[in-house]
RNA sequence: GCGCGGUUAGCUCAGUGGUAGAGCAUUACCUUGACACGGUAGGGGUCGGAGGUUCGAAACCUCCACCGCGCACCA
């Protein structure tokens, strides 16, 4: 820093910095280092976001407390990533194929289309990334993540298949969120409840039975009339009970003969009478309340909406093809035609909208992919018992509502960038469900015997005697021959039941006939054989229907080796045997009968069977599940997953749990609940032996950005400034420190741009403070020499050591603009405003600059004395600097690692605490009794020096009344009560910007003459005819009613009984000083008033 | 409907029972040894309302009003 410019400029200091930090490998965590821990994980921006303010306020945050940990001698890790951010990528990523080349993603193909994601994502990916370099953010860049990359997407499939075995993840057909501009299903947190202002439509339905009644039903979607299967009304009802069990005629589609639109009147507890006219008509297709009513009634479905929200051909001629939207007004011109309209009440109710399209979700019975929540009762109790801190708590109620309140997690997305569902169909099977292949008959070779042991050794004489045992028979669909070995029958009749030892009867017919329906990779991998193919026959035994599954594996020499397992099927509610399925079917012969593929399958767990979730594609004949996962499947495994896991790294082992996460309110149930539960099923005691796996030990919640008429920032309202930009205009400490001040905990914050001027002016004023120390010269962080300490000096000590404890106290609450106030007010207010003026005492002036064409002036050799007192005072300043600077550091990293090198306090620092970069230089601790000791550093002297500046103050005050200009010069004469040292003189003078301090304890001043008092002394401004007496006059005046007026509130308090009895001791103390205070300023404002005559 | 926040200077907000505060804005004056991105001095508030507890309430309790947010099956 030789040449220090008057103001600061970041550009030229913020990019050398953060190179240089790069370069030295600042971020980057060492998992080996015997140094505490401390980490934290980014909560991933997504891809194709644009830094914004949320980002800064946010990641600020983290930055502050990672390098505050890293001053405070911890390991950090601060690991950073993006995600994949499945529906907006993709909708980006379709808009933009759409304009520029007119195509929709189906024209390209899945496997096109992500080849584009993945391009647009390796040129924009990064954006987001470097504009949180640019904001000084201290990530380990090494370590960076993102959720698609191939170790995460292992982990989330692996999670995937884990839970799924498990059985709690399960695939279901259900009524889910159906977003119909993006044509996927929604999970319950994505939806959106808006008022809606449309029309409450009142018509009327004929009762087919009785056709003089007519029923008036309310709804607000008669679109969905011709989707009704009934009306429900409440059986409490008087007006309606009597009608349960007649029909009314459904008066949509128009067009429908009469008899197929008879739907019947129900009785159900749901309906509530006061609400509309107490009929409800009931869609079970299209709304989650009525298909609950619909299950419980058995009515059929009618879908009349199509997935993208248009109405399907059951709509009915009119309405078909159009939106639902456009439906609804057409739907109430036919109502209205038919005469059945009463009437449309313009009425506001609430309905979801799909967060991301902001579009009405349509409810849609559909099949999908469910997970019951993992973890429950731990993820609640850590939070409840305080184990897991949340900033501010009151969030921890929010969370434990939602807990208590969950449904089971909607997790399949009918997208394509995503991580595709690890679940696997066999495709062969399906094509063969409708194959018939020949039952099986056992009869003629009955195996003799009354018991299993007694089957079983016939069943040994039988294979026995007729060759079966590693004999190989030919399987007519595929050629093979399949060897029959001594260990397969001894499976089938050990483990198995009767029939799979009565088939050995058939068994070279069972193998002819077998047809083979599936095709797997060997699990695990194995060394002998290449994969197992699943076969299927029939067979009918003593009248029963069996399915027989032949499992048939592969040796690497070509060999086929034969097992084979009998299931009796049933009908489907597995009651009566399926023979009679058989029977139905006359045109057989009833012996050598066929049967179909899927018949065999109505009572088999097909999903076992032709289900494979895994991870790796189980062989040729399977398809993956075309859906992907919703993204916070796979954000929820962050805090580990980007560790190493399920490796139990030495990341992991050092890093996690970890310290404290920092993100926003909005996702406490989307991003927040759901990680702990990852944490304690996946890194819990039997995983990983962690006794408590919370993945992170404090949570705080930033508030919300909002602009300064308290609007939410957004695209739309173009409200939200572009933070580059800011940090391009005022700097990134600029913004930090400014939003920083203006974010109190927990509360949304108003942003203005004033906030970055804020934080620009403050760093301009540090920048000058530290230049100001330059100009003196002098020994840098020379020692301080106690006995040479003026009471400025120690003054200014004591409120360094406030701001130490408040700014640390502050940071370990959490309280980021609290740390920031008390950080302004000390330096501004205290160290410039007041040490560094008074300082000048002890600094003598530099030479004079000589005018133009006179000769420089010679410097002025000093006295020893003045010398040593110079010396002494820079080293204080030098002291409270470099103590200031690592204060500041967490939240203006550039500008104090500029100065921190410039001033010079780096050089006599060990290269590991602060010599090469004050990352990590020692936090400051505040001081102990034996440095304060040594120092004499007495709080009398806060009190001494703050009634010197109070006196300072009243002095200025004088030549404001007097009308004396600011920049005129002035004498004033000091009458001190007690000794004062020419140096506490010299202090007095320079801050009253004084021409001359006369000190005169004998002093007489003329009338006229204004004076204020101060324990101190009385100091006078004797400015015969230049004082404006009469404005003095008012002035004093009106100070001293304000003074009479605290007298008598504190009197009247010392008069009360009450109040002297029984206050505490202290408190009755302060009032009676206070009372003594107030009467000697009232004295001394009369008398001043006096001596002007 | 239930729950949670908030209401203090023109604006944005601190203030956990004992003399009402900060920043910005504003007014006047000032380029004085670092800083006009600065300095000095001022003006500006019956702390949303009503009760209560207390010697004492901006703060604690009750009710009410208004603003914001979250949750909830209302056709």
């Amino acid at each position: 820093m030789t040449e220090i410019s008057k103001a600061y400029e970041p550009q030229s200091v913020e990019d050398k910095w953060y190179d240089f930090w790069l370069k030295q490998g600042c971020f980057t965590a060492d998992p080996k280092s015997a140094k505490p821990a401390y980490s934290i994980v980014i909560p991933p921006p997504n891809v194709t976001g644009m830094l914004h303010m949320g980002h800064v306020l946010n990641n600020t945050i983290q930055d502050i407390l990672s390098r505050k940990a890293r001053m405070d001698g911890k390991e950090v890790l601060w690991l950073p990533g993006t995600d994949h951010a499945g529906i907006a990528t993709q909708v980006m990523v379709e808009k933009q194929l759409k304009k520029e080349e007119k195509k929709s993603r189906h024209d390209l193909g899945r496997e096109e289309f992500l080849k584009r994601v993945w391009a647009w994502k390796e040129k924009h990916g990064d954006i987001i990334i470097n504009q949180l370099k640019k904001l000084g953010c201290s990530c380990d860049w090494t370590r960076e993540r993102f959720t698609m990359d191939p170790e995460y997407s292992r982990c989330v499939q692996k999670v995937f298949v884990e839970l799924y075995k498990k059985g709690l993840i399960y695939r279901g057909k259900r009524m889910v969120n159906w977003c119909p501009a993006t044509q996927t299903a929604l999970s319950d947190e994505e939806v959106e409840m808006k008022p809606q202002k449309g029309f409450m439509y009142h018509f009327k339905v004929q009762v087919a039975e009785a056709p003089d009644t007519w029923l008036t039903i309310a709804t607000t979607r008669p679109e969905t009339i011709p989707g009704d299967t009934a009306v429900a009304v409440n059986p409490k009802d008087p007006r309606y009970a009597h009608l349960i069990g007649k029909h009314i005629v459904r008066p949509l589609p128009a067009e429908l003969p009469q008899d197929k639109k008879l739907i019947p009147i129900i009785g159900d507890e749901h309906v509530d009478f006061e609400f509309g006219t107490g009929v409800l008509k009931v869609t079970p297709a299209h709304d989650k309340a009525d298909f609950d009513i619909g299950t419980r009634h058995k009515l059929p479905l009618i879908e009349v909406i199509n997935a993208d929200g248009t109405m399907n051909t059951l709509a009915g001629g009119p309405l078909a093809r159009l939106d639902r939207f456009k439906a609804r007004k057409v739907a109430v011109e036919i109502l209205t035609e038919q005469g059945v309209m009463i009437e449309a009440k313009p009425y506001e109710n609430n309905v979801g909208f799909s967060q991301r399209a902001d579009v009405p979700i349509e409810p849609r019975l559909s099949e999908q992919w469910f997970l019951k929540y993992p973890a429950v009762p731990e993820s609640k109790a850590c939070v409840a018992e305080g184990r897991m801190k949340f900033h501010p708590d009151r969030w921890a109620k929010v969370y434990d509502h939602w807990l208590t309140n969950i449904q089971d997690w909607c997790i399949s997305r009918q997208l394509w960038w995503g991580h595709r569902i690890p679940v696997w169909y066999n495709t062969e099977i399906r094509a063969k469900l409708t194959k018939q292949i020949p039952v099986v008959e056992l009869s003629g070779h009955e195996l003799p015997g009354s018991n299993i042991k007694q089957l079983r050794d016939a069943a040994w004489q039988f294979a026995d005697q007729h060759a079966l045992l590693n004999h190989s028979f030919p399987n007519a669909e595929t050629g093979w021959n399949l060897v029959v070995r001594t260990a397969s029958l001894e499976h089938a009749f050990t483990h198995q039941g009767v029939a799979n030892i009565k088939a050995v009867v058939v068994l070279p017919e069972l193998i002819r006939t077998a047809s083979k329906v599936a095709s797997l990779h060997h699990l695990p991998p194995s060394e002998h054989f290449k994969a197992v193919h699943l076969f299927v026959a029939a067979a009918r035994i003593a009248g029963e229907l069996y399915q027989v599954k032949i499992t048939v594996k592969e040796h690497l020499d070509g060999q086929k080796l034969y097992d084979h397992q009998l299931f009796k099927i049933n009908t489907p509610d597995g009651k009566s045997p399926t023979p009679a399925a058989l029977a139905s079917k006359p045109t057989r012969p009833t012996s050598g009968v066929d049967v179909c593929i899927a018949d065999l399958f109505t009572n088999v767990n097909t999903d076992t069977t032709f289900t494979r979730c895994q991870i790796e594609e189980p062989g040729p004949d399977w398809t993956q599940d075309p859906d992907v996962l919703d993204t916070w499947f796979s954000s929820w495994l962050w805090p580990f997953a980007t560790m190493g896991w399920p490796e139990q790294t030495e990341t992991l082992k050092k890093f996690y749990p970890t310290t404290d996460l920092v993100t926003g309110p909005d996702i406490i149930f989307f991003w927040v609940a759901r990680m702990i539960m990852a944490g304690y099923e996946f890194m819990g005691e039997k995983q990983f032996a962690l006794p408590d796996a919370m993945p992170f030990q404090n949570v705080y919640f930033t508030g919300i950005i909002r602009d300064k008429q308290g609007r939410k920032m957004s695209k739309t309202l173009g409200n939200s400034p572009d933070p580059l930009v800011l940090i391009a205009q005022y700097g990134a400490d600029a913004l930090r420190f400014g939003t920083m001040r203006s974010a109190p905990l927990g509360q949304d914050v108003l942003f203005d741009e004033k906030d970055v001027e804020l934080g620009r002016n403050f760093c301009n004023k540090l920048w000058n403070a530290c230049r100001f120390r330059q100009m003196q010269g002098g020994e840098v962080q020379g020692e301080i020499e106690r006995t040479l300490l003026t009471p400025d000096d120690k003054w200014i000590l004591l409120k360094l050591d406030a701001a130490i404890r408040e700014v640390t106290i502050a940071l370990n609450e959490y309280k980021f603009s609290e740390a920031t106030a008390a950080l302004y007010k000390f330096f501004w207010s205290e160290y410039c405003d007041w040490y560094v003026e008074a300082s000048k005492a002890s600094l003598p002036r530099p030479p004079a600059e000589a005018a133009p064409g006179e000769a420089p002036v010679a410097a002025v050799a000093l006295s020893p004395e003045v010398e040593a007192r110079k010396a002494n005072t820079i080293a204080v300043i030098d002291f409270v600097l470099s103590h200031t600077i690592r204060l500041f550091h967490p939240f203006v990293p550039f500008i104090t690692e500029e100065l921190w090198n410039g001033m010079g306090y780096a050089t006599d620092m060990p290269d590991n605490q602060g010599g090469k970069t004050i990352m990590n230089a020692p936090w400051p601790l505040p001081f102990d009794d034996d440095f304060k000791g040594h120092y004499g550093l007495d709080d009398c002297y806060v009190e001494m020096t703050d009634t010197k500046y109070e006196l300072v103050r009243n002095g200025r005050d004088l030549r404001r009344a007097g009308n004396i200009q600011a920049a005129k010069k002035v004498k004033y004469v000091f009458k001190p009560a007690q000794h004062l040292t020419p140096h506490d003189a010299e202090v007095i003078k320079l801050l009253l910007n004084a021409e001359s301090l006369g000190v005169n304890d004998a002093y007489q001043s003329p009338k006229g003459t204004p004076v204020v008092a101060s324990p101190l002394g009385e100091l006078f401004l004797p400015l015969e005819g230049l004082i404006d007496v009469a404005a003095e006059k008012i002035r004093l005046t009106k100070e001293i009613e304000k003074i009479q007026s605290e007298i008598v509130k504190v009197e009247q308090k010392l008069a009360n009984p009450n109040f002297t009895t029984k206050v505490p001791p202290t408190v009755l103390a302060e009032h009676e000083q206070r009372l003594v205070e107030w009467k000697a300023k009232l004295a001394h404002a009369e008398a001043a008033r006096g001596a002007l005559g």
